[in-house]
DNA sequence: TTTTGTTTTAACCAAATGGTTAAACCATTA
DNA sequence: TAATGGTTTAACCATTTGGTTAAAACAAAA
């Protein structure tokens, strides 16, 4: 009856550590700030996940699959590359809108620990991060788009689209610092440069 | 007469604790850790820095330098303000290129902690952040260069000039699963395509 | 109402962690 | 050589932290 509004204990727990463990990391997060931020006794922590490692596997299996089930837009090849690259450009921006953090979470994560990332996205095979550098490989066979460093280019891309979202507090105060404001960012603004970005890129 | 090659202990430490820091930010690290890293006793660590946010401070502390160092090229107002930005790149990449997580850990630390930033950055009102708005600002209005949001370009130019870094461990990872390799990477490369970028929004 | 199985909590525990201390070490100088 | 003062260490200590346990609270079925 009333499941729908009602929140479940491990749900509010996944929320909880997601906050926790993006902020902290695995090594700075502690178990009691997850029950605190989840409102919970510290012992229902392990009642639904055992420990902290199986935890944090939880979330950070969730953020892997959100984080490159993005890239999913390129696998449309009923349009042309460009737009293709539009599309992701608009979808990985309102993603980061959202989860600001996670490409920090997830490379740091990954870097203190390549184990983890080979056990958790290598099983699940979906990895559609190699498959954007396919199609631009494609594309300058054909003749589509202009002829660039793939890898460079994807690297740019990413560059621009999710550090504004990790520099976003810095950036704050360094302008609060210097007497001025940055009242208006808004993603819009930064899709669209972004877009310009790879319209000069790929446009021949 | 041997102290030219003599590292003293203090500053064994403070390599360590800059590494481990930066791994793991402040509440992750651990001083065992910085310890063995530096390869002494850990109660060395408290005789030379008393706990452990001092010694986390003064470490903070000269990245934050280093940090805003980089952007004093701008200053040299005999150069035309595409050149300046120019090598400020060059300055910039070269510098991530010896310590590829200084950004995100200044950003991390930073936001964790305002006050911390506030209190060191402030105090030494060495922030050039801002003199590169103001002078982009200024380049507008005299017509030197493109009109453009001026915000969003010096954060674009961020982006590309530090994310690379940042994501090499995640995007090495992704190129291996996918049976690439990405040999070349060289920080002339970026260099290039960020000068690039920088030309076509600057020029007019 | 009683029973049964699940969820939640308070009270613990052992290990890890930041920090201290007293003694040992070592270089310099009296 | 002996004394002095800075440096380094091993052995501790107190608190925090991840994790456990046994009992209480709760919901649903019998």
């Amino acid at each position: 009856m009333k499941k729908l509004i009602h929140i479940s204990t491990e749900e509010k727990i996944l929320e909880a550590a997601k906050e926790v463990f993006m902020k902290y990391g695995l090594y700075g997060a502690r178990m009691q700030d997850i029950a605190d931020t989840a409102g919970i006794n510290k012992a229902l922590l392990h009642y639904y996940f055992r420990n902290k490692e199986k935890l944090f596997d939880k979330v950070f299996e969730g953020a892997l699959q959100k984080y490159f089930q993005q890239m999913e837009v390129f696998s449309d090849s009923s349009l042309p590359i460009k737009q293709r690259v539009f599309n992701y450009v608009d979808n990985i921006i309102d993603f980061y809108s959202e989860y600001p953090q996670m490409s920090m979470f997830i490379i740091k994560e990954v870097s203190l620990n390549p184990e983890l990332f080979k056990q958790k996205v290598m099983a699940a095979k979906k990895i559609k991060g190699g498959s954007l550098i396919s199609i631009l490989e494609d594309g300058i066979e054909k003749g589509e788009i202009k002829k660039i460093d793939v890898a460079l280019f994807v690297i740019n891309l990413q560059s621009l689209c999710s550090y504004p979202f990790l520099a976003m507090p810095l950036f704050k105060h360094i302008l609060k610092v210097n007497h001025k404001e940055w009242n208006d960012f808004n993603s819009n603004k930064l899709k669209q440069s972004v877009k310009s970005f790879v319209d000069n890129s790929l446009t021949k």
